[in-house]
DNA sequence: TCACCAAACTAACAAGCGTTAGTTTGAATT
DNA sequence: AATTCAAACTAACGCTTGTTAGTTTGGTGA
């Protein structure tokens, strides 16, 4: 029954305009001008800048954890625990592409917030990381520093915000398996 | 004989700030303090802002440009090539990580140079492309997308300027040999 | 028909921006 | 001791920033 109001088309059409351009150099003028209203109107319907910041980058933080929530207590083995991963991913950033460039470039200029995200993602980096360490441990992933696993695995979905809005054609279980492959079997023939 | 100038200290400065905080988000007197002294004094040294960002961004990728020229005229294998790519990130982000972070989120801030570094971005790709593609051919690369293996590799080697500074005590050798592994030869067992 | 009110508007604010003009300083050269 | 000059300074500029105050508008329910 929840419609789109004029705060979501506002937060929406900011993560755009962040994205292009970062959230600094995007004025509230530009916001306003881009929806097709005076600067002064947006604050009918929020509060400040900072608070459109906090709306585009804290649910999709929340949304990860409990992502990973989910995937650390399943009963699976660590590798297919790491598909999931790729999956969750896949399918958050498809959901959300612009939000996403706003939570891997602008999450700095998080205010109140920046403590509560950084939390957030250093949890999400230790489990992500034990995945690793236990995947290796039980002779599931080859012998090698699992932070550089994890640095490899972590930059490439932390793109995919980019990636996938010109791929249009590929949808996202595709993409997820191809990344899959790719990333977790190697190029090597 | 060349020595360190006020001129590169600035835009070292800058190019540690710009990594934090972004180019927006850094202005003249955040700079001129960071360095010791009032923003009107930065103007005996630099022309303007724009001119900082120009001279952190386009010598970076003309550095790009140029390894990749001797990578694709090398009579080696496609595999060889990759791995000479990976080299070529390592070493270029190990020697500036700041000036690599404004390359990778700044470069739209760029005026009268935006062209030029996105034919050079473009070009690069292609090359990098080329190698992937010709490694498929020849059956020394797994039949897959060769975009999904571009985007992957690269993803992971444009983050390099966030890593390599938490990592001190891995070298740069070590540091390619670990990412050519786990990019190139996967990570299952 | 009229009162109401969300949501637009105009106007303006203090603060901060990149940059310029003009001045002072202090060390090196004559 | 006097001259020079790069490189610092102070002061200020015109403009843009996020935001607030107060007003107008146009549709909805009584």
């Amino acid at each position: 029954m929840k419609q789109e109001t004029r705060k979501d088309e506002i937060i929406t059409t900011a993560a755009k305009l962040f994205k292009e351009k970062g959230y600094s150099a995007v004025t509230m003028r530009d916001l306003a001008t881009a929806i097709g209203m005076k600067a002064a109107s947006l604050y009918n319907h929020i509060n400040s800048k900072q608070e459109i910041l906090k709306a585009i980058i804290i649910s999709i933080a929340e949304e990860f954890t409990s992502g990973m929530t989910e995937i650390i207590n399943a009963d699976s083995s660590n590798i297919t625990k790491l598909k999931r991963i790729v999956d969750l991913h896949v399918s958050i950033t498809a959901k959300n592409t612009n939000g996403m460039a706003s939570l891997n470039n602008d999450w700095m200029h998080l205010e109140d917030q920046l403590d509560y995200y950084l939390l957030l993602r250093n949890e999400y980096e230790a489990n992500f990381l034990n995945i690793i360490k236990q995947g290796i441990s039980a002779g599931e992933i080859k012998q090698s520093n699992p932070e550089v696993i994890m640095f490899s695995m972590l930059s490439t979905l932390r793109s995919l915000y980019l990636w996938i809005p010109k791929k249009e054609d590929l949808n996202a279980n595709d993409l997820a398996k191809s990344l899959s492959d790719v990333l977790i079997d190697g190029i090597n023939t």
